[in-house]
DNA sequence: AATCAAATACCACAAAAGAGTTATTTAAAT
DNA sequence: ATTTAAATAACTCTTTTGTGGTATTTGATT
């Protein structure tokens, strides 16, 4: 029954039926084993120092933090963790932020378990694994755009429903800044005005709800 | 084994791990059995058709139409049928949509299973269930606002970035009758601007991503 | 029959947003 | 040491958005 080496996994995810369909779907694998369940992020640190797990399966949203911000934590302490996002589709930017901060995959939880086990390997194998339609979409919005955290901040006011004015009192910069910083971000979203950047934005992920 | 009267269930999903974890969950349960499981809104139907379940767990997100728009087609053929919409969290007004267009209940996937379940047969014994937390955010946006289906329609213009003379052009109606929608838009939706409605109309669900 | 909500439209005015150009400072990268 | 990217700012001018008020038509509701 017990195999030689088998594939010691944590999930984390704050949906207790996503975990119940994780741990089904790991321990029907001969090869894999769920040894621990974390709902949000402060817990998965605990629950990785306490059984150091081989992949660690990460899902996005949590009710603590993020769950790159709670990967980021795990990856300082244990260097050589594996972990793999496992989310519904977000924005791009979640993915390369995702990816530039150590995921080695990213999953979604759309996609057929036998690939999702597939993918669990493959990781557990050393390699790095992004799906196709995800590599994609990522192509897309690569060599162009990605906003500047000052951007990033003026593109949230703007999202407040400010005005320009309020916008550089509140940053204390000039509105004329302001300006050049709106026209940046429509630049780069490729928005016809304020608005559209918005919901763009939101849909990219590069601003949450 | 064998219980005299099994709650028979179906789960409408596109998640294949949701479903693992609903099936487990169900199954698990003596009064209860998962009799079929659809990924979209027309095998949902379909599935329904064949097995006629006491009870139907739909998502709101399936590949192919609104889980509230499934639900309707299938209270068309089956006036009958007990719908709970089970969902991660989206904006109040599609919460109202799903009560209106007859769902029996409203369950969000980061409940305890122990609670599922209960509303799985307080529902089957004929009673409706909405959470508490979400009675409580449907009070807040209810009396007042409530867009009107031309007032949706040009939200969604703006959304994507039109002047309101476009607007105006492909809704056929002049400038200032697109102003005057507008006004009403922001005032309904306590708005400082355009593009703050849009956001909160987003968050709300009032308009899509 | 009377009332009400929704959609339509016009006018005038004020406020804000956006386009185009130029320029300085600082920090990072080569 | 030089180049580059980011953030800052000013100026002008045009376009767009938003405010306030008034008014008409139509379809429901009472």
């Amino acid at each position: 029954m017990k195999e030689e080496k088998q594939i010691r996994v944590l999930s984390v995810d704050d949906h207790p039926l996503m975990h119940e369909g994780i741990a089904a779907l790991i321990n029907n694998q001969t090869d894999m084993n769920l040894v621990a369940e974390a709902s949000d992020g402060r817990s998965a640190l605990l629950e990785f120092r306490e059984h150091q797990p081989d992949i660690t399966l990460m899902d996005l949203r949590l009710p603590d933090m993020n769950g790159i911000d709670a990967m980021i934590s795990i990856l300082k302490e244990f260097p050589n963790a594996r972990v793999i996002i496992l989310t519904m589709f977000e924005g791009d930017v979640e993915i390369q932020r995702a990816l530039k901060s150590g995921a080695r995959g990213y999953m979604l939880k759309t996609m057929p378990p036998k690939e999702l086990v597939k993918v669990v390997r493959r990781v557990h194998a050393g390699k790095k694994h992004i799906p196709p339609e995800i590599a994609a979409n990522l192509a897309e919005h690569f060599s162009n755009d990605a906003l500047t955290p000052r951007e990033t901040e003026v593109l949230a006011q703007i999202a407040e429903g400010n005005r320009n004015r309020d916008i550089a009192e509140r940053l204390f910069i000039s509105e004329e800044t302001v300006k050049v910083h709106i026209k940046h971000i429509m630049d780069k979203l490729d928005a016809n005005d304020r608005t559209q950047a918005v919901a763009i934005a939101i849909r990219r992920g590069i601003i949450q709800l």
